[in-house]
DNA sequence: GCCCAGGGATGCG
DNA sequence: CGCATCCATGGG
């Protein structure tokens, strides 16, 4: 896999550990589009677009190094996937999303998607995302930026309900209404504990989208998000039947460890990407 | 019409 | 603490 970074583009030959479908599918991002071997993909104010074949993915954007850093070029997934392959859970998982890639996103960006993500389903949670850029983000030309905190800051309780966040308007409102460009800032240089508490603190975030937040928006890849799907994994893997999430957490971090974070993206994409096949998408 | 979705807040014991 | 209940709403 050889990386070239342009001036206006990013060209990967020979992309085995990069699949462009499975790491925009595996629920860690909500803004893109796919049509046929082509994607655009939106974070803050920036836009990728992508274009791929079986041996060569190129990346069109503005923001080059914004997106190198994005899609975690500098990292070896190589290794990553040879120690998770050990592990007799994981290896078919692996396997499977051999070219999932975590991605780097706006830690600000990142609060509010995932908080708008609790019990809800990914097409309604892009819907409302999309909502809000449409409303209240600055118009790009072809698309839309998603709003900046201090646009976020003059919408309503009742504008956020218009969006379709439910009984999440609320929260939301609370929560940007609090937050500053500087705590998140400071969130970013923080301490995992101290981001983990100041996280837990805003409404509308516990630990799963805490746990979220820390993996997709502040690079912290030893936590384990346990949503419904890896409630029903860790109930198949371990013919268990509990719901207790916290104890699952915690069982999972502590068999994964510094991986946890990519171990729970094979699982999620793996389990949900089939079972989502089954019934139709 | 019922169940589910990348769960969280609240109240009660 | 742990546990139960409620919460909006579109999709399947």
């Amino acid at each position: 896999m050889k990386i070239t970074k342009g001036i206006d583009k990013i060209i990967i030959e020979q992309p085995k550990d990069f699949d462009v479908l499975q790491t925009l599918n595996c629920g860690q991002i909500f803004r893109f589009s796919i049509d046929g071997n082509s994607a655009k993909v939106y974070s803050m104010d920036k836009c990728a677009n992508i274009y791929w074949d079986s041996d060569k993915i190129e990346i069109n954007t503005d923001s080059v190094d914004y997106f190198y850093n994005f899609f975690d070029l500098d990292r070896d997934y190589s290794q990553i996937k040879k120690v998770l392959s050990k592990d007799k859970f994981l290896s078919s998982a692996v396997e499977y999303g051999s070219g999932i890639r975590i991605i780097n996103n706006d830690a600000y960006e990142i609060i509010i998607s995932f908080i708008i993500s609790a019990n809800n389903n990914i097409k309604r949670i892009k819907n409302s995302i999309e909502y809000l850029c449409r409303h209240f983000g600055k118009n790009m030309g072809n698309y839309f930026a998603f709003p900046t905190l201090a646009e976020l800051k003059k919408v309503s309780i009742k504008q956020f309900q218009e969006a379709n966040l439910g009984y999440r308007a609320e929260q939301m409102y609370c929560t940007v209404q609090r937050l500053t460009e500087q705590d998140i800032e400071k969130l970013k240089s923080a301490e995992k504990d101290e981001q983990y508490k100041f996280l837990l603190s805003l409404k509308g975030v516990g630990e799963k989208v805490a746990n979220c937040i820390m993996l997709f928006g502040l690079g912290v890849k030893d936590v384990f998000p346990v949503d419904t799907w890896i409630n029903k994994v860790y109930n198949d893997l371990t013919n268990s039947n509990t719901t207790d999430r916290k104890k699952i957490t915690q069982e999972l971090t502590a068999r994964y460890k510094d991986y946890s974070g990519y171990a729970q993206q094979y699982f999620f994409y793996y389990y949900r990407d089939n079972k989502i096949s089954k019934i139709s998408r």
